[in-house]
Parts: C-alpha cells; structure tokens; sequence
RNA sequence: GGGGCUUUAGCCAAGUGGUAAGGCGUGGGUCUGCAACACCCUGAUCACCGGUUCAAAUCCGGUAGGCCCCUCCA
C-alpha cells in the first residue's frame, strides 16, 4: 500500500512497526459546538484508510480522543477554553455541552456511515497520563515552570520543525489577529503543558497536580491517549492539514521527549472542505451539519460519494449544486445494482479480477475516485453475470460504505398498492388514461412511484 | 515577510512522458397514451507564456487566478 507521509512529503510505501498490524491515531473532534460538513469529510477520510487496511488484510487498531477540555481560543495564556465559552453561551455545565456535542457528532460521524474506532476516549478522562509525562518530561528538562504554567522547551530539540519547513526566524508572531505572546515563554515556539489557575478565573473543570490546580495543555492529549492506547510505536496519526502545525509538531516533540525514540512513522492529513467564501469553520457564524443537511433532504451518503469521488489530499468546494449531483448520481448507481438480476454463479476468475483492480486504487493513496471508476466498470462487464456482480458490489462497498445493496423496502399495504396498479392497467387498457393518471397521482402522493416497463408495471418507494 | 497546495469539458473529477478514465448535466434518439424509469448517441488538446524531449496535461522556468498554514481550527 502507499500512502502519502506529511512526515517525508512524498507517497510512500506503507510499512507497519509490526508486521500485519497497524495502529492508528485519529484527532478527534473538539466538543464545544456542532461538527461541520468539513469536519466530517476528514472522518470520512480516515474511514476509508481505516477499512483500505483491513479490506488488504492488516489487523487494525485505530484510537481517537474527544477533546472536551484545554481547547482554548488561543494557544497562548491568555486564551480562553472554548468548552468554558461554550458554558456561558449555553447556561450549561461544561459535561453537559461536552455530552450533548459528542453525541451530536457520533450521530453526523455515523449517518456518513463512518465506523467506530476501537478506542474514543475523552481528554478529560486520561488526566493522569498527561500528569505522568509531563512529569517526566520536567525530569528530563524538556519542560519548564513559568509563572503558574509548565511549558515544553522547544530549544532542546535539534529539530523540531519537522513536519514543516518553518524557519524560526521567519514565523510571524501574531499573523493571525488577536493572537498574543505569551511573556512566560523562553522560547516563542514553546507550548503550554499544564495551566493552573493562575491566570483563569471560573475554570469549571480543574484537577489536582504537582504544579497546583489546573489543567491540561491541548496538545497533550493526544500523545497522552494515543501512548496508554497504542503504546510507544505508533504507525500512522492523523487529522486536518490545519493540525499539521502547530498542533501535530508539538505532540511530536512531546511524545518523542518524553519516549526516548521515533514515535509515529506516518503523518496522514485531509486537505479541507472549503465553500463559497473559503475555509469551512466552527467559530464563523453558521455551522453546516451533516443533520442539517439530512433535515433538508439530503442523503448524508450523498455527502460520502462526494467526497469519496475527489481525493482526500485535494481541497474540495462544497456546493449544494454538486451534493445534489453526488445525490442524484448514488441514487442512479443504486438503481442499477438493484436491477441487476441473480443469475449465474459466482465467477472466481471475475471476482477476484475486479477486487484486485479495485484494491490497486485503493492502495495508490487511496485513490477513491479510480475505485468507484472500478465499480462501473463491473456494472459495465456484459460478460460478469449478476450474481458476481453482486458480490463484488457487497465487497467494494466494505470500503465505500454507501449502501450500495438497498434491501428492498417493504411496505405494509402492498395488496393495495398491487390492487391500484391492477386497477391502473384495466384503464390504460379501456384507453380511460384520466383514471389512470389520476390513480398514479394518487399513488405518488403515498410516496409511490409507478414504473411501466415492457413488462409490465412495478412500483418504487420514494422517500 | 516565510512555507505549502492548487488550476483538466456546463459541473464533480481521474491521469505524473507516448497522442485526454469515469460520473452528473445538456442536446438528440429508442421505448411510451403521456410522464417518469431504463437504454443508445453526444462534448475538452488539459489557466497562460517559454524551455527540455522524437514525444508533455504530465518535467523545468516564468506569468496570472484560487486556497491553506505561520500558536482557535478537521
């Protein structure tokens, strides 16, 4: 399998720590507001990679965090933790925004039909991991205390701009409004490790430590959940393109620190969903939801398609045009597979033909685009027959997870409906096409929609 | 100021040196009482300029546009 690596820039091949084994970190969501459509498009991305190595055989384990403290509106001291924003918008208690939002995005995360990774673990329940290694990481002077606050040092590595190109003396401090310096930095690239109340007033979530009450740095988390999970290798971690700095450097110059060796071989990011105006985000106004969009009428696997039809590092424009285009598309495509009749038997030298083909776009850096390209092909294949075809829909679909196979929906009334249409006929043939358009009509009302075909009349549910 | 990505038909989009996949839509047709469905046919020399090469959408240089990161972000 090859896979672009952040970590090297260029698409390699896939290799784990063990053999056939994979362990994998995902970034997970900030819990404060709704995840966005773009939020869910890099899930959907870390899906398809997540099932690409199981559908080729690797044994996965794949870990992802929720962070529901330490998130704060600016990195430096003096911003505030958005959970605690997000308390006062809402009159609420920082667990019960943190409930409501997680549940919310597990929803969106699985009307996408995205699995569930076999670890999800809450920041705030891993308080004595973080504790741990920031201890060590104060053992080992790569961290420092300074006015209340422990911080990473960032001058005792001799590289710590790894994932990116930066150069110290070209970062701009503050090229991003509102963002301050903080003073008790040594370094300007120095993070924040623990917080103690120092500075923060009305902090709803606090925990006792060596440095006094407080809490936890953001970046911290995730080293945190990914080393207790995953352990001390890691083969692949990813997130957003936005993740790469300063969030993923600074958990590689932790992790590292406080390890003693390499800790995570692959880097795997998703470029973003843009829209009309730009970057998609939580603290813009108007969040576009994968329900939102379900509320309007869409099939959230409509979203899936489309963005399973671009490539996941390659920025993509939301616009509900081209959702109603995937939509229109998926509903094509699922027409077709369930007309396809079950005839034959099962063609190993076809099946196995078509799953490598696809499994070859698949392992070219998830080339998800090709693959369904793959899936046109077989419906395409005069000389595939049904029952084939079938099979390997059921088996690209593992991957795809668009629902393909629509089970055939049962209606209770079906007597009536096959009475209607019987009764339909009799007019068409008295040539009284008044009465049957009228009980056409009637029928689509109920959410029924006739097709006439050469053989006859059948019927669908539209929803 | 620094770093990076991107530009292919109306739209989504594949393609990384050998004369442009696929899908949606449009238009035409078959079928049909009509409609829907289905099926068939239908389109681009790859932002622009220059270079390397027998050969470039694909490599190199430049120009223009779009986007992202540089301590909120997926």
């Amino acid at each position: 399998m090859k896979i672009y690596n952040t970590l090297t820039r260029r698409v390699e091949d896939f290799v784990p720590n063990e053999q056939g084994r994979v362990k994998m970190y995902t970034c997970g969501p900030t819990v404060y507001h709704f995840a966005h459509i773009g939020n869910i498009r890099n899930y959907i991305g870390h899906d398809i990679l997540d099932k690409t190595l199981r559908y080729i055989g690797y044994d996965v384990l794949r870990a992802m965090n929720i962070t529901d403290v330490g998130h704060l509106t600016s990195d430096s001291d003096s911003g505030e933790d958005k959970m605690e924003v997000a308390r006062k918008r809402e009159h609420k208690s920082a667990m019960e925004i943190a409930k409501f939002y997680t549940e919310a995005f597990f929803n969106d995360f699985q009307l996408v039909n995205c699995k569930m990774p076999e670890v999800v673990s809450p920041a705030t329940e891993n308080i004595s991991e973080y504790i741990k290694i920031i201890e060590r990481l104060l053992e080992k002077e790569y961290a420092y205390i300074s006015g209340g606050n422990v911080y990473f040092d960032t001058a005792k590595l001799s590289d710590y701009y790894v994932l990116t190109n930066h150069q110290e003396d070209h970062l701009v401090v503050g090229a991003r409004e509102g963002v301050e310096e903080d003073s008790n930095k040594r370094n300007q690239a120095d993070f924040v490790l623990w917080f103690t109340t120092s500075k923060f007033e009305n902090h709803e979530l606090l925990w006792d430590s060596p440095w006094g009450l407080g809490y936890p740095g953001w970046h911290i988390e995730c080293s945190g959940i990914s080393i207790k999970y995953l352990g001390e290798y890691l083969d692949i971690h990813g997130g957003g393109v936005d993740n790469i700095f300063p969030h993923h450097t600074n958990e590689i110059a932790q992790s590292e620190a406080y390890l003693g060796h390499k800790w995570c071989n692959y880097w795997f990011h998703n470029e973003h969903l843009l829209d009309e105006s730009g970057k998609m985000s939580k603290s813009n106004g108007a969040i576009l939801t994968v329900s939102l969009l379900k509320e309007q009428g869409y099939d959230p696997l409509a979203f899936r398609f489309m963005c399973l039809n671009s490539h996941y590092r390659k920025q993509l424009v939301f616009s509900y045009d081209a959702l109603q285009q995937a939509q229109a598309t998926l509903k094509k495509l699922r027409n077709r597979i369930s007309s396809i009749s079950l005839d034959g038997v099962i063609d190993d030298e076809k099946f196995q033909f078509y799953q490598q083909k696809f499994c070859e776009e698949l392992q070219d850096d998830l080339n998800t685009a090709n693959a369904i390209s793959v899936l046109y092909e077989v419906l395409k294949d005069p000389s595939c027959n049904g029952k084939t075809k079938i099979k390997l829909i059921e088996n690209f679909d593992y991957v795809l997870s668009l629902n393909l196979i629509q089970e055939k929906q049962m209606v209770s009334n079906e007597e009536e409906i096959l009475l209607q249409i019987e009764r339909r006929s009799e007019a068409k043939k008295n040539r009284d096409f008044a009465l049957a358009d009228q009980i056409r009509d009637e029928l689509l009302e109920k959410g029924i929609r006739l097709i006439d075909t050469r053989e006859g009349t059948s019927y669908e549910i539209i929803s």
